[in-house]
DNA sequence: AGGTGTATGTCGCAT
DNA sequence: ATGCGACGTACACCT
């Protein structure tokens, strides 16, 4: 990893054009080519970038990086303020719990929670247009079809409106429902799911992980 | 802005549960007190984050941010390579120019693109829901909506077949069909739009640019 | 390599 | 503030 603090001109041209006057920014350029230009402000997006793979060419007072698809990163340098390289050695893997994978799981192995006599009938059930999380049928073996957010917004129920609409077409399937789960529900997505005749459910993750383990000592 | 580069363990809880182990990394203090942790991989999305506004505490051995949403950022310093600070000035404003505005541009000054015989009616022709990109007419005067977008997704046949639907509902556009344009287009919104009676059309942003010099030229 | 869905998406703009 | 659409989206996963 390279570090560099320097007042520069930056011009990108490629999927679009973009132009950064004469300011310092920082310089990250990391050992697989990449670079990124950052400014002191606005989160951590930097204002230009160049993914590898890519060619950096570099002379005293400028670096052209060019790609593959013919995307052109120029940055022209003024002044360089500091410019220091660090091995950083290799980077162990990250760990992230508490997404839609898990929760999605964690619904899959107790589709109960959803409704009491939930079955499961698939996970990931494919249609023309995509999987949906779940497909369960209930006590009276009438199919629901469930999808799953970590937010709840109006896209998600729109998704499960296209997902029902192509899986009542399945004579198999004809009359299935639809249920929205997700942690919290905004609540125009609940108008809309009201309107769509869609159910709604919010589920508490930390609860979800709390109750599954008690279950799963009773077998 | 603070640069600092140290072998650090992370964890954070939030939207989400994350633990980086034990490594060398580069940790980003912008003057908004916002905070970023990079790898030396992996683009230029950092492993963790922690957007301004918050609270930064630090001590010799650690960092912990929070904010106002009790999301917990946790840095264990288990070895401080290098800690440095800058003062950037102020960021003049970043200039870009899309390909978007200019795809729209020249569908709407060369509508016979689309389809021979199509005139431009409105540019962003208004609907209670929001503006569709073109809406013209063709040799026999029937109504045509076109939604340009730089990729053609699901979303984007959606939200022309809400326009639709509006527009339909106005007697004096009544009848009005649906034309889905794209530089490319995904498979599973060409299923969607042939479901919903809309056209699809893939256009070359570049031919596009260059047939429209000629055009100019006739005149 | 290309398609598809998620994201602690981020960002900007309108309401 | 919230909703909504665009992003040089990035990124993982699957075929």
């Amino acid at each position: 990893m390279r570090i560099i603090v320097a007042e520069c001109t930056v011009n990108y041209s490629g999927k679009l054009s973009a132009h950064l006057p004469r300011a310092v920014r920082l310089l990250i350029v990391k050992s697989d080519g990449s670079i990124s230009i950052h400014s002191d402000g606005g989160a951590y997006k930097p204002m230009n970038w160049m993914n590898s793979p890519n060619v950096m060419v570099e002379s005293d007072d400028a670096i052209k990086v060019t790609n593959p698809t013919d995307e052109l990163l120029e940055i022209t340098i003024h002044d360089k303020v500091s410019d220091q390289s660090f091995d950083f050695g290799i980077e162990p893997s990250l760990q992230k719990d508490g997404v839609e994978a898990h929760l999605q799981e964690l619904l899959a192995a107790d589709p109960e929670v959803i409704e009491p006599g939930f079955k499961l009938v698939k996970r990931e059930f494919m249609t023309p247009i995509g999987p949906v999380d779940l497909l369960c049928q209930d006590e009276d073996n009438s199919y629901f079809a469930v999808e799953i957010k970590r937010r709840g917004e109006i896209d998600g129920v729109e998704q499960l409106a296209r997902y029902l609409e192509f899986i009542d077409s399945d004579p198999q399937y004809v009359g299935v429902k639809g249920v929205f789960v997700a942690q919290s529900i905004k609540p125009q997505a609940k108008v809309l799911a009201e309107k769509r005749s869609i159910a709604c459910l919010e589920v508490d993750y930390d609860l979800l992980r709390g109750i599954e383990k008690p279950q799963q000592a009773l077998f």
